[in-house]
DNA sequence: CCTGCCGGGTA
DNA sequence: TACCCGGCAGG
């Protein structure tokens, strides 16, 4: 459904809102990225100008058109996106991967994006024109997504499309939705073989970023997962969650290796580790109601061209468009399964506190004393910052009140008067190994001779305050 | 019992 | 916060 309205409308616009769809949560913003930079030449001539970009536009210049070597065309997009790595992309891919980021693996998958660039490419004027547009559009558009800083690099171009439109996006949206429900494994669509190109800069970056990402979400997987090598976890982005299921879908395996890239940011952590396992890519078409799910980027895009398109199967030129009518998927029985179990928990920041804890809360009398929480972040810095927080709090809470205890008390006592107090105890008590804390409080009564008993009670007003009030003597500590 | 002072209460 | 005081505990 989504697939022929899109269609109806300028194949770009429409994938653009496929994709961006999908992507838009996280990738939209790099795409955006891409396209400004993109935009200046247009589709292609702008995906030139990033690396990332390049690659792209590089394919769906060449690719499809000039290259769109015997093979098929289909396939070219294919190679190129999926594989990111592909033969042309490789170059685009690497250097672009090697500049801007990690992120960039993604774009091995970028594929999708890579797709829908060609598409959109495809109409050149519209392209163009999109570009163009797009620029100071994306920023609007992109302004989620952007906020995730991607390198410049990153940006590789293509996906601005988004600002196409809404409704596009919409559509494209709930046909990921169906497709996603068709096929809840599968995730994305890049391919297996990307993974193989780039995973050497690729595992630089998992390792890089692994430290940071913490779950896996199916969804994300899938499209990352061409890139599986990628790493895409390095942001951190929280919602992804939602989005990571839309995308999911598999449409947006066109997206290509920008796509992948966003998305990575986006979803990043999850989908890079869990698509490594078991990763198969199909293809899946997108046009509304059909399902036709094919092994082969080729056969896929020979099934749009003939069926939806109405082209010749070996046809001349694979625009690309096909790409944008269908996905690839990678259906990972792991990720799917642990991606989604490792979303909801989060179980690994979740869990390191808590052993980390009780040795933070010996620091954290130190800490308190400083004052900032400073140094609970090392041990405790995932999970329980706060936990920290709120401890350092009460400490220093408590300070005072101790320390003014302390003073009038001085010496001997007071580590009762202390306990006494409520809150303050409780961080004391674990600061404290006081020994007197259980007891009373009274501190031993001290040898000196106090105001009273130097001055008599005919002499009260010699007393010091404290004595007079019935208060630790403060003239005559002990 | 005296002394010291804690814990509380009041203004 | 400044004062007061009841009451407990050590000596």
């Amino acid at each position: 459904m989504d697939s022929r309205s899109v269609l109806d409308k300028p194949v770009v616009g429409t994938r653009l809102g496929a994709a961006d769809f999908g992507y838009r949560p996280t990738r939209s913003v790099p795409r955006d990225n891409r396209l400004e930079k993109s935009a200046g030449g247009g589709l292609r001539a702008g995906a030139t100008t990033n690396g990332t970009v390049l690659l792209k536009c590089v394919r769906d210049g060449q690719a499809t058109k000039d290259n769109a070597p015997a093979e098929a065309n289909g396939r070219r997009l294919h190679d190129g996106e999926k594989t990111g790595l592909g033969e042309h992309r490789d170059t685009g891919c690497t250097t672009s991967l090697k500049r801007s980021s990690p992120t960039h693996c993604p774009g091995t998958n970028g594929q999708t994006p890579g797709s829908f660039m060609h598409l959109d490419i495809r109409t050149q004027e519209r392209q163009v024109e999109m570009a163009v547009s797009f620029r100071p559009a994306p920023g609007q558009n992109v302004p989620q997504m952007e906020r995730q800083p991607l390198p410049s690099s990153h940006i590789p171009v293509p996906r601005n499309r988004k600002p196409s439109g809404h409704a596009d996006k919409e559509v494209m949206a709930a046909a990921v939705l169906t497709s996603l429900s068709t096929s809840p494994l599968v995730i994305c669509p890049s391919f297996a073989p990307t993974a193989a190109v780039p995973e050497p800069a690729i595992r630089a970056w998992k390792e890089a970023l692994s430290a940071s990402y913490s779950s896996s979400t199916s969804g994300n997987w899938s499209w990352d997962a061409s890139d599986q090598s990628v790493p895409s976890t390095p942001s951190p982005p929280l919602s992804n969650d939602a989005n990571k299921n839309f995308l999911l879908p598999s449409q947006r395996d066109d997206v290509s290796e920008d796509v992948a890239e966003s998305t990575h940011f986006m979803f990043e952590d999850p989908i890079p580790r869990k698509r490594k396992n078991s990763m198969k890519v199909m293809f899946k078409c997108l046009w509304k109601n059909c399902e036709k799910v094919l092994s082969t980027s080729s056969g896929i895009q020979r099934h749009i061209r003939t069926v939806h398109l109405g082209r010749n199967s070996d046809s001349d030129y694979s625009d690309g468009e096909e790409d944008f009518y269908y996905s690839e998927i990678e259906v990972n029985m792991d990720s799917l399964t642990e991606g989604l179990s490792s979303l909801t928990p989060t179980s690994p920041t979740t869990a390191g506190p808590p052993p980390i804890f009780p040795p933070l809360l010996a620091d954290v009398p130190d800490i308190n004393m400083n004052g900032t929480c400073s140094h609970a972040p090392t041990l405790l810095s995932q999970s329980a910052p706060s936990t920290l927080c709120h401890i350092r709090t009460d400490h220093a809470y408590q300070g005072p009140a101790v320390t003014h205890v302390r003073t009038v008390s001085i010496g001997e006592k007071r580590q009762p008067a202390s306990s006494t107090n409520g809150t303050g105890n409780k961080n004391q008590a674990l600061i404290m190994p006081t020994p007197k804390s259980a007891a009373g409080n009274r501190k031993p009564r001290g040898e000196a001779k106090k105001c009273r008993k130097v001055y008599g009670m005919e002499k009260k007003e010699m007393w010091c305050t404290a004595c007079r009030w019935k208060k630790a003597c403060q003239r005559f500590t002990d």
